[in-house]
DNA sequence: GACAAATATTCCTATATAGGTATACAATTG
DNA sequence: CAATTGTATACCTATATAGGAATATTTGTC
């Protein structure tokens, strides 16, 4: 069996580095391709792959101009992502908590000590 | 030429969406794998298929408990995508800013013709 | 109109996988 | 100790893909 198509949904559009890294370029802007070639270093089969990937999963768009075209981010499509992810926080942020509350400890171990 | 490997990073590991789930359930606390089954109505060789998958990029830890298995999440390994994404929620922010304002315009229109 | 630029797409290939099925192994129970 | 439980893993298969190489099509320039 398969893995679900990269176009299936966000998730596993940007599970490719390269289209992440596409994504952070256009977050900069609207771009054509060319530029997007040229700023990654990557063939131009390729960019346009992955783009036809990304805009699939909705998180690019797209419009002619003559020869040239161009794309822009639609950020709202990485949302779902987001919204999965950022319930996992805490998990990062307490752990900070905690190492908080143990370098204390630590510390007043070692004032403790600081007679020895 | 294959996909990266769903081992190569949460960014892989997660894209499969019953591999979200099982993250989702540990997220409550500690599981045997049999709690995992019964809770996600999925097969055991599944579950563990996946959970090994998960074990290998860190997002999940394992502690043996006689013949039972407990996972437990470690949230941290979904700080890269996190991290991530989290650059792009000004473009979805903005679109509500955006929103709020032409609301407000609304809401003052409305009040203008609340006269009629 | 000839030539160049910009880009999408086709063809090909080696690779990895999600689920199904069956099995192996270890721990627990009675 | 036999039977059961809990779980990892092997084997198999159809499927999708990332990159390479080549090509087709459209638009722009001179």
């Amino acid at each position: 069996m398969a893995r679900a198509a990269t176009t299936a949904d966000a998730f596993n559009a940007v599970a490719e580095p390269r289209r992440r890294q596409i994504l952070d370029v256009l977050a900069g802007g609207e771009r054509p391709v060319n530029d997007l070639v040229r700023q990654l270093g990557l063939p131009q089969p390729q960019v346009s792959k992955h783009l036809r990937v990304l805009r699939e999963v909705g998180a690019v768009d797209v419009r002619d101009e003559g020869r040239r075209r161009l794309y822009r981010l639609n950020g709202r499509a990485l949302k779902p992502i987001h919204d999965w992810v950022k319930d996992y926080e805490r998990f990062w942020s307490e752990r900070f908590d905690e190492l908080d509350v143990v370098l204390e400890e630590l510390k007043r171990k070692e004032e403790g000590d600081g007679s020895e």
